[in-house]
Parts: structure tokens; sequence; C-alpha cells
DNA sequence: ACTATACAGTACTGATTTGGTACTTTTAAT
DNA sequence: ATTAAAAGTACCAAATCAGTACTGTATAGT
């Protein structure tokens, strides 16, 4: 459905939330209760997130989370490696050999590993400090192959999919 | 999970046989054939390729699908667009307005729907006639290829998974 | 007209994936 | 020792997929 998980999304979210003061620690719990989430989800998040070097953890009484590297340095494409557990790729083909039958003379596999390169350049031009502010300047235009040329300040169309807080409440910033 | 469904995959596999020789009619069942998928499976994803004017068919004793356009104006956005159900976008609430309860002071929605136009553009510079090729030189560095923005009103149809033949064959060219 | 062919639409079902939760264990501070 | 908090494992319910079957409709050829 090129979308990714519900979980993703919570990790974005989390992330971008904790990108506010990167040097702090925040508890899971704490983090669930700003931003309107159930604490076993967060949990089971950064978790994952822990395992992929994206946050550092600590535990015992005051432990909690940290951001492992300053918020410039997490990307999207970050975020989806270390959350969506099939390996990135529009395809299934394309993202593992060996598990198509015809791969070997197949003409498209070729380009969709093309697309998926290029998807993932544009997930990579985007970090976790772009995603705290209210989408400024252009962060994204980089993407190398799709040249943001005919789209100036005009708002895109775009429509997505994914997963976004059902009754959540973003009290925001601290916990 | 960021990856597409089996039934958009084998769309796009099909149309690429198609525009082998644009002008053809193609049988349901000889693309079945042809490409070693089951004709049910087929016959569904062209029904729905013809419901969103990607394809004509014609009825009937020597009935089939044609190609509705040149291939070079089909392009993968197109293809996701009439396979996916869900509205073209990586997260859900950057899809649809009103999902979302906190959505007037998220600070990342906007950041997603940005996102998600760097990705939509992508697709969009890539179309059939480019997937003929063995990816030749580099049709999607030039967005320029197809640059007719969305198109009409909401898909319907797809699913989301990934996809590659399983056992497939593909005798390929003609059926 | 009759018949064979081929698309159209609907609906069902099994399998897979996802999302969320619960329970138990480990670590650290007080 | 007690408490706070993360880590790990396991499980279940719900949603989604993918494929198939069945019925209907239009066209070509005889
Ligand atoms: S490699 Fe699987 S369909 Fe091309
Ligand atoms: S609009 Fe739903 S999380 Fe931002």
């Amino acid at each position: 459905m090129l979308r990714i998980s519900k979980l993703t999304d919570y990790g974005t979210l989390i992330l971008t939330h904790m990108a506010g003061h990167p040097e702090r620690v925040y508890s899971a719990a704490g983090l669930a209760e700003a931003l309107g989430l159930g604490l076993p989800t967060v949990s089971k998040v950064l978790k994952t997130l822990g395992r992929h070097a994206l946050v550092s953890s600590q535990r015992g009484a005051h432990g909690g989370y940290v951001l492992a590297r300053p918020p410039e340095r997490i990307t999207i494409a970050d975020v989806i490696d270390a959350l969506e557990d099939q390996p990135f790729g529009l395809t299934e083909c394309s993202s593992s050999s060996g598990v198509c039958s015809i791969e070997s003379d197949c003409r498209i596999r070729d380009n969709w590993l093309r697309i998926n390169s290029v998807v993932r350049e544009a997930l990579q031009a985007v970090d976790i400090a772009d995603m705290v502010h209210p989408a400024r300047g252009s962060p994204f235009a980089t993407a190398s192959a799709t040249e943001h040329r005919l789209h100036g300040p005009a708002p895109q169309p775009a429509r997505a999919a994914a997963a976004c807080i059902p009754a959540a409440r973003a009290d925001d910033q601290e916990i």
C-alpha cells in the first residue's frame, strides 16, 4: 500500500518529540503520556529504536531514553529501516535477490531497483531535526533525482495514508 | 511496510509486457500464460486498470485489452493510484484531513505532506515505456518525461505487500 | 438466432500481517 | 531492600491481502 506502518509513524513522532530537547532523558511513560499513545506501544517502539541505535537507553531508577545522535543525523530512512521489518524496497523481488524465479531475465527488476533508490534518497534527505519545524525552506529539494522545479510555494495536493493518532493529545514538548 | 501490493506489481508487469506492442490487443488469458500468473488474478488486475482508464477493453469474441494511451504516458504513480486502494501517501493522517485529532497543531504532518510529494514525483517520473528497457541512461533524473499533475478523482482498489512471480515464467513478448 | 469467447462485477475464504497487550526478567538508584 | 524503568518474550485480535469462484454482459462468427 505504499504506506509506512503505524509503528514507524509513531517512531517519527516520538523521535521528533525527543528532538525538542536532544540531551534530555525521556521515560517511555512520559512520552506515552505526552503523545497520547499507549505505554506498551511506545515502549515497543523505543525498544526497537534502541536496538537499532537510534536512541540509547538507561535502565533503572532514573532511566529512560535519549537520542543516540543529534537529530540532524537521524533520517526518516533510518527510522524506516529500524521499524519496518522487511528490507527496504517497493517490491519484494527488488529488495532481496533469489526470491523471484524469473529474476535473471526480468527486465523490470532493474528498474525497480532504480526506483527504490530514488525513493530512498528522498527519505534520506529528511531528518528528524527537519521534522521539528513546520516545513520550512526546502530540506527535501536535494533528492537528486526529482528536482523540485515547478512547485514553488503552492502546497501539493499530496495524499498519504499510514498512521496518525486516533484520539491523541499532544500536550507537547515536555512530558 | 513501504511496499506496493503484489497486485500493483502484477499491474506493472502486465503493462510493461503490453507496452511491447502498444497497439496490440491482449487477452487476459494470453497475458496470464505469458507472465506465468493465474488467470483470475490477471483478470482482476486488468479489470481494475480498465476502470481507471489505463487500458481499454473490448468485450466479446476477439476481445481483449489494449493500452489506453502510449506507454510513455502511463507512469508508475498512475499504476499505483489505480491498484492501491488507499489514497497515495506514506502516513494516514497526511492523506485525509480530519482523521487525526492533533492535526491542527501537529508539526510533523506538514512535513509528511512534503515527503509524500517528493516520493510521488519520483514515481511520476518513471513510465511504462521506461520499464521496457533494462534501465538505460537515466529515465528518472529528468522528471520531465511525464510531467502531468495528478489526474482525476481518487482511486479505490488495492492492497499492499510486495510481489514477484513465485514460480513464474516469462515466455515473454507475444502471447 | 445461436454459440463460443472474453470481459465485468460481486462475493467469499484462507492466509498473512499488524497492532496492541501482558507477563517476566534485568538493571540501577535510593 | 525497594522501587523505577527498560528488555525480552509471547500472545491474541483485528485488519488486510491474495487468490478464486460464480454470475452477468457484450461481441464475433456461423
Ligand atoms: S524479479 Fe521478480 S518479477 Fe522481476
Ligand atoms: S496529523 Fe496525525 S499525527 Fe500529525
